[in-house]
DNA sequence: GTATGCATCTTGGTCTGACCACGGTATGAA
DNA sequence: TTCATACCGTGGTCAGACCAAGATGCATAC
C-alpha cells in the first residue's frame, strides 16, 4: 500500500459510518496518488485506522467495486482498478428497463459527443481514422441486410468518428454509453424490414464521411444532425404507423 | 414486501456468498416484478431466507444502492428505487480523472455537452430555468472584480445552461467534470488582471442568454461556440504576450 | 549448499450474536 | 377520548470467531 494514502481517523460530525468511509475512500482515490494496481492496506488495518468495523469497511469498499473504482482479491487485497466501462451494463440494463425515457435522454448526451466529435474530426482526422470510417462505411453496404452485423457496423461507423475526434474525454464518455448505443443501432435496423431504408443507411453515412474529409467543421456538424434528423423522421413515421417501436435514430 | 419477490435459497454452485445473493437480488430487481417504492422484506429475514450472514446480505444491498436500484431508508428497509442516472456522477469522476489528463480534451466534452445543452434549452428552458440564468447574470455582474466568487459566477451560469437543457444525462456528464471546470473558471478570471475583460464577460454571458431566449437553437449554439471563442482569443493574446497559461475559455 | 516438505502467517470471506438509535404503534391510565 | 409510556421493528454498527487457501519461512534430508 502505498505511503500516499494517508489514513486519518474519520472526523465525528455528521453521516453514518458507511457515508464517511464512502466519501473518505472516494476522495483519497480521487487525489490521485495510489494508481491502478496499486494495494490498499489489509481491510483489519484500515478499518481500525478509519476508527470502524470490517463489515461497515466492507461495505464501503464493495461499493467502490462495484463503481469499478476497486478490486476486492480474496486473501490478497483491495487493489485500485483502472475505471472500465463493463460496470455500466448493470445501470444501464435496470434503468432502460423501466425508464425507457432515459434512452431519449442518453441519445441527447451521444448527440452532443458526436457532433462536437466530428468537428473536431473535420480539422484533425487522420488517414488511419479516415480509413476506418471507410472501412465501416464498406461494412455497412455489407451488412445492410443482417440485423445483428448491421446494427455493428453503424456502430463502428459513428465510434469512428468519436475516435477521429483525438479526443480522449470524447471517447471515454462515448465508450461509457456504448452498451446502450449499441441497443439502439439494433433496433433501429429491425426499421428496415418496415421501410425500405437501404438508401438511407448507405448514402448518407457516405454524406457525412464526405463532409468530414471536406474539413469545415459547422457543415460536417450540420450533416450529422440531418442524418439523425432523417433516422428521427423515419421513427416518426412508425410511430404514427402504430409499429413496433424503435428507440433511436442511427 | 411484494408477494412477487419470492425467495429461494441460493444453490451451492459456484461463487461466493457476495456474488451469488448480488447476482440473485439483481435478477429478481430486473425481472421488473417489483415497483419503485416498494419495500423488500426485513434484511434479517432476508437474509435468512437467503441463506446467508447479514453483513453479506448488506454488502449487496449497498452494492445496489451504488448503482441506483435500491435505496436503504434508516429504520424503514430497502426500498426499489426509479433509476436515475446521476448515480453514474462518481463513476464518470474516476473515468475521466484516470484517462483524461488534459484540461485541453476535457473541455472537448464540455464543449460538446454545453452546445447540445444550448440547443435543447432554446426549445424547452421553463421559466425557472430562465431566471436561474438571470440569477447567474446579476452574479457575474457583481462579482466582476471578485477572482473566487465571479468564478463560481461564471461555472453557475453555464451550469444553469446544462440545466435548462432538461437533460439527466447531459447534466450527469456536465457534473462530473465540475470539479475540473470550475478550475478552469478560476484560472481564466485570473486573466481580468491582465486584460479589461469585463466587457467580455458581462455582454458576452447576456448575449448568449438572449439566444437561448431567442428560441432558435442554432443560433444559440453558435453565439456560444462565439462565446468561447473570443474566450480562446484572450488565451491567445496571452500565450504570445509569454504572460502566465489560462487553461482556457470561460 | 540446495531442494523439499511442513507449519505458520496473512488476508479476504463469512458467520454469530450483541447492542444502539429512533420512529411508529400499542397499551394503559386519567 | 386523549395523552404518556413502553415496546417493537428495522436498519446501523460492533466484536470476535472461524474458514479457505496462497505465500513464506524454517527445518530436514540429500
Amino acid at each position: 500500500m502505498s505511503d500516499a494514502f494517508e489514513i486519518t481517523r474519520l472526523d465525528d460530525q455528521g453521516g453514518k459510518g458507511f457515508e464517511k468511509v464512502f466519501a473518505f475512500l472516494r476522495e483519497r482515490l480521487l487525489a490521485g496518488s495510489l494508481k491502478p494496481g496499486d494495494r490498499l492496506i489489509p481491510e483489519r488495518e484500515l478499518a481500525a485506522q478509519l476508527g470502524v468495523s470490517r463489515p461497515i469497511l466492507r461495505e464501503a469498499l464493495r461499493a467502490l467495486t462495484v463503481l469499478g473504482i476497486v478490486e476486492i482479491r480474496d486473501r490478497v487485497g483491495t487493489i485500485v482498478r483502472r475505471p472500465d466501462i463493463s460496470v455500466l451494463n448493470d445501470f444501464f440494463t435496470f434503468a432502460l428497463s423501466h425508464r425507457s425515457d432515459l434512452m431519449d435522454d442518453i441519445v441527447q448526451a451521444r448527440v452532443a459527443i458526436e457532433c462536437q466529435s466530428i468537428r473536431l474530426a473535420a480539422e484533425r482526422a487522420s488517414v488511419a481514422d479516415l480509413e476506418r470510417l471507410q472501412a465501416a462505411l464498406r461494412q455497412i453496404e455489407e451488412t445492410i441486410d443482417d440485423v445483428e452485423a448491421g446494427g455493428r457496423a453503424d456502430f463502428d461507423f459513428h465510434h469512428a468518428i468519436v475516435r477521429a475526434s483525438g479526443s480522449e474525454t470524447l471517447l471515454v464518455l462515448y465508450d461509457s454509453m456504448s452498451a446502450v448505443l449499441m441497443r439502439s443501432h439494433l433496433d433501429r435496423r429491425h426499421l428496415v424490414r418496415v421501410f425500405d431504408m437501404r438508401t438511407y443507411l448507405i448514402e448518407d453515412h457516405k454524406r457525412v464521411f464526405d463532409a468530414i474529409v471536406g474539413g469545415n467543421p459547422e457543415i460536417a456538424d450540420r450533416s450529422l444532425r440531418e442524418h439523425f434528423a432523417i433516422g428521427d423522421e423515419f421513427r416518426r413515421k412508425l410511430a404514427i404507423q402504430g409499429g413496433r417501436r424503435a428507440d433511436q435514430p442511427d
